[in-house]
DNA sequence: ATCGTGGCATA
DNA sequence: GTATGCCACGATG
């Protein structure tokens, strides 16, 4: 095993040794490459390109990998380099806007083909296993002379891969740079060729001279070559603005004396910060052997063909084959050599059948060769064993991280343990906060086994978690962000194996661990139960697992990492081969953190609200009670439909009964009304039914709402935190539970009185935003019904309109019934209408139903020819897409039973419908943040999401701002990638409570 | 205690 | 007719 050779290297553990970590000292070598320098001379120097299968952009990834493999080779040739890491700006916000506002404020947006670029970059790097670094709130400038300074310090020798003049200050004894592009070191001369003055003094000039780019100020009329001349003289900035009074030109006396503190601030914006307090420390750049099989993997998956085997060629390799390529996939870079021709006319000439890839197979493999064994999982309960972890971790580049807790909501759980895994079988279990076998109240303390301080030990994994070269697997990771988060630490970069089955097998079934287990590797995971039964503790709600004891504990907890670092290494290759990427990458995994926020967020509620609306229901609850037992003369349970069905229907005879298919008496609302409505009825019979229907609306608001929802309210927050579930739906909705928050009554009057409960907190106010008939929008674009699109375009009464379509009926003086049957129609149609259905919801014959489909399949053609289109695909394909390329699978769908693949025909009619609104409003999730930022509203907060809603909190004079700016981010949110044929269009509204702002 | 069923709240 | 989650009941273990 690799763990054991590796071990055995090093005799001693002790907090000192980090094997792997490479000491920087005199003749070491240090190359610091700027990696978003790299990054846009990529993108902008090369032709652009996008991966043959799928379209999407990686020209910026071609172009740097080629890039950082022809420098690591021509390095390790000529200078064999100690120390190397590739240093990224880690967003647009830094210390510098603090100090001034506008600093690089003007600058645009990055390139729309470009953004999705910047993660795989990254992993390129990683591929590399090349050191990759960034540091929130810090550009790479300012870690490069962060390490730079460190390595001099020490005696090393640095070079800086970058030609970026901001950087020339560094420039000393023992740092040059070295301009890739033009393969050209640049010492002390060229920059005083630049300059006119030496590095030293590079920074007084640029204070002076400004930078229009960065939006430097500097003093206007002063550019470099006068800067340069004023410096000269003076000697430095200060001394110049001491004797600006003594400059002979009037015209720059005056600018100097007028601009010195605007100078004075260039001055620290330009000046870089070499004492930024790193995540990753220099040792950490030691420069490693590529991981060939990452590496290779991650060209392949970019189909980076010539490039794959060039390099795997430069490795000694083999070449891996390529992966299986669909149909559209024929298109090729055109080889450049001979040579390569001939490699690539092999390949192309083997097999490539609908197989899993090769890195597929392979990931798969290795995830499975070796089957789950608990017993060989550590418990580490020493500080010199969590660094070897910690240290293997960044070796690795990876790390499987799971966190075990006292509850399963997030913003309630104390955290009690977490566990590592390395590589399959590699995993490892750090109790933090178990109590012990007797975990009572009074014997419990001594009871507490031998563990880690919780403080520590997250003192040593934070550097880790935070570690922007190496990326954090987990399941779910959205609940271990949120515990993490409270305790102040911020996993980052992170993948979901939990989303990485949610993109790739949508529809295929569940995505929780458990059930990823036994799909991908036959294994069945320990269940809490399980490891919980060997526990103390008479009472169920004892059993946390904080109780359980540790050698249980590890089993069950490091398990979880096993499993999930097998299920990436299983699923991540998938991704590429299957071209999920960009679904992945642009609707999954940058919606976690946004999620994270709101949830951490909650929402205020007033408790004293609900305590009185519960009273008033439960007053007209007993009222109606007696009245309900004065007319039956007896007491039954009114919340049993079986017993009411019996009354009604066997005792009582009404007429119309239904039974379920339990063979039980049908009382739904939906009957109850009808049966209400038969001129039959005696009145006592009548009033029963109605107060039973308002009965069972009390009930329902009492104990659905009412009762439940203060039991939610966070005591240390006193805000309702509910939990999202991002991987539950088929069709890529979230869902909301603990409570549901995306059912709160809004229909009936004493429903809605619920929302008013829902409040901003002093001084805020809450805003809701919401899309407006979003989902038939996207109806009248994929559909392409022309009427539909001209009404959407004019802004007319969509339902009104189709009534009008239908039934000749002129717009103006419609009826209501009438628009209401269009209604019902329009919504029919979007859940992929039957006559039946039709004929239920509005209470007409099915033959009538079935004439007003027809009717409107005649006025809007393109409807019907969307339905068979869709019908025909997924039978052909078992699967649909959303606009955006998400994909949901019927793996069912051919199934014999008709009634059954009537449903699922109808679900795959609605599917791309619902599943593309629901991609829509998450594109404006994950962007929100950001233009919240941008647009200087620090006080708004996104705190719900409800399906076509999204609704904030802002402070009361913001309120305005933040709505422009959220329904200016909604209505565009599906831009650039679609550009839909009908407007978007957002209704939003600013109030002191959710029912007010609704 | 746990499960299936019926019923009902939302988009 | 689509997509969810939660309540009470009543039967099961």
């Amino acid at each position: 095993m690799t763990t054991k050779s590796k071990k055995d290297q090093v005799p001693e553990q002790t907090s000192a040794d980090f094997s792997g970590l490479v000491p920087v000292s005199k003749g070491s070598r240090v190359y610091l490459i700027d990696g978003s320098g790299y990054i846009f001379r990529a993108f902008h120097a090369l032709p652009p390109l996008t991966r043959p299968s799928d379209g999407l952009p990686v020209g910026a990834v071609h172009g740097f990998c080629q890039m950082l493999w022809k420098f690591l080779r021509e390095t390790k040739a000529s200078e064999a380099p100690t120390h190397m890491g590739v240093i990224f700006d880690a967003g647009r916000e830094t210390f510098r806007n603090e100090i001034y506002p506008k600093y690089k404020a003007q600058r645009p947006p990055p390139p729309e083909e470009l953004i999705p670029q910047f993660p795989l970059i990254r992993d390129a790097v990683r591929a590399f296993n090349v050191a990759c670094i960034e540091l929130d709130g810090y550009e790479a400038d300012d870690l490069i002379a962060t390490y730079a300074r460190m390595a001099v310090d020490v005696g090393g020798d640095v070079t800086i891969v970058s030609s970026d003049k901001d950087l020339m200050q560094l420039v000393r004894p023992g740092v040059t740079m070295f301009d890739g592009m033009k393969s050209k070191r640049i010492g002390r001369d060229e920059v005083i060729e630049k300059f006119g003055v030496p590095p030293e003094k590079v920074v007084d000039v640029q204070s002076l001279a400004g930078d229009s780019i960065d939006n430097v100020p500097g003093v206007p009329g002063i550019g470099i070559k006068t800067a340069a001349e004023l410096i000269a003289a003076y000697g430095d900035l200060d001394s110049l603005l001491a004797h600006a009074g003594e400059i002979k030109q009037p015209k720059r006396r005056e600018k100097l004396i007028e601009f010195a503190e605007q100078a004075r601030i260039s001055r620290s914006l330009v000046l870089l910060k070499d004492d930024v307090v790193l995540a990753t420390a220099i040792e950490a750049l030691g420069v490693r052997d590529p991981h060939v099989d990452a590496l290779l993997a991650f060209l392949r998956a970019m189909e980076f063909n010539t490039l794959t085997k060039r390099i795997a060629v430069g490795l000694g390799a083999e070449v891996p084959p390529p992966l299986a390529v669909s149909v559209g996939a024929s298109v090729k870079a055109p080889p450049q050599q001979a040579k390569t021709r001939d490699l690539e006319t092999i390949e192309e000439a083997a097999p490539v059948e609908a197989s899993p890839a090769a890195a597929v197979a392979a990931g798969a493999a290795i995830a499975r060769a070796e089957g789950v064994d608990r017993s060989k999982y550590e418990a580490v309960t020493t500080r010199a064993r969590l660094e070897d972890w910690i240290c293997r971790a960044r070796e690795a580049g990876r790390v499987a991280f799971d966190t075990e807790t006292t509850d399963l909501n997030a913003v309630d759980a104390e955290l009690v343990g977490l566990s590592l895994a390395i590589a399959s079988g590699e995993a490892c279990y750090v109790p933090l906060g178990h109590t012990g076998p007797s975990g009572d109240l009074f014997g419990g303390e001594d009871n507490r086994p031998q563990q880690l301080d919780a403080e520590e030990a997250l003192a040593l994994l934070r550097p880790l978690l935070e570690d922007p070269s190496v990326l954090k697997i987990g399941q779910n990771i959205k609940y271990d962000m949120l515990v993490m988060k409270r305790r102040g630490i911020e996993i980052a970069p992170f993948d979901d194996t939990m989303l990485l089955s949610y993109a790739l097998d949508g529809g295929r079934g569940q995505h929780g661990m458990d059930a990823l287990a036994e799909r991908h590797l036959g294994h069945m995971c320990m269940t809490f139960a399980q490891a919980m039964g060997h526990a103390p503790g008479a009472k169920k709600s004892d059993k946390t697992f904080a109780a359980m004891p540790l050698d249980k504990a590890t089993e069950y907890a490091a398990e979880d990492a096993d499993v999930t670092m097998r299920l990436w290494m299983t699923l991540k290759p998938r991704l590429a081969a299957e071209h999920m990427t960009t679904v992945y990458e642009t609707l999954e995994r940058p919606l976690v953190p946004v999620i994270v926020g709101m949830e951490h967020a909650g929402i205020k509620v007033d408790r004293d609200i609900l305590s009185r609306l519960s009273n008033t229901f439960a007053q007209r609850t007993v009222r109606l009670e007696e009245e309900i037992n004065g007319l039956v003369g007896h007491k039954f349970n009114l919340g049993s439909p079986k017993q009411l069905g019996e009354l009604l229907f066997d005792r009582l005879k009404l007429p119309g009964g239904k039974k379920t298919k339990s063979g039980q008496w049908e009382t739904r609302a939906n009957l109850l009304d009808d049966l209400a409505a038969n001129e039959e009825l005696d009145g006592d019979a009548r009033r029963l039914i109605n107060t039973m229907l308002e009965w069972r609306q009390m009930t329902k608001l009492k104990s659905t709402y009412t009762d439940a929802l203060p039991a939610y309210i966070n005591a240390e927050t006193g805000r309702i935190h509910t939990s999202y579930a991002l991987g539950a739906t088929t069709t890529g909705r979230l869902a909301s539970s603990d409570p549901n928050l995306q059912n709160i009554p809004i229909r009936t009057k004493e429903g809605r009185e619920i929302r008013t409960a829902f409040i901003a907190d002093k001084g805020m106010k809450l805003v809701s935003a919401d899309y407006s008939q979003i989902e038939l929008r996207v109806l009248a674009h994929v559909a392409d019904i022309p009427q539909l699109k001209k009404a959407f375009a004019e802004g007319l009464d969509i339902h009104a309109m189709t009534a009008s379509e239908m039934f000749g009926v002129p717009i103006k003086d419609m009826p209501a019934e009438v628009r209401r049957r269009a209604k019902a129609i329009n919504f029919g149609i979007i859940y992929g209408i039957s006559a039946f259905g039709l004929a239920n919801q509005l209470g007409i014959s099915r033959e009538e139903a079935g004439d007003y489909i027809k009717t409107y399949f005649q006025r809007f053609p393109g409807i019907r020819d969307y339905m068979d289109a869709t019908k025909k695909q997924v039978h052909a394909h078992g699967h649909v897409e959303t606009i955006f390329g998400r994909r949901i699978h019927y793996p069912e769908i051919n199934t014999k039973n008709p009634s059954m693949r009537g449903f699922l025909e109808r679900a795959a009619i609605n599917a791309p419908i619902q599943g593309s609104a629901a991609d829509i409003i998450r594109r404006a999730m994950i962007r929100m943040p950001a233009a919240l930022k941008i647009a200087k509203l620090p006080s708004a907060k996104m705190l719900l999401q409800v399906h076509d809603e999204l609704v904030f909190e802002v402070a009361d004079s913001d309120a305005s701002a933040l709505i422009k700016t959220a329904c200016r981010v909604m209505e565009t949110a599906a831009e650039p990638a679609v550009k839909l044929s009908v407007p978007i269009h957002v209704d939003a509204k600013a109030a002191d409570n959710w029912d007010e702002a609704h």
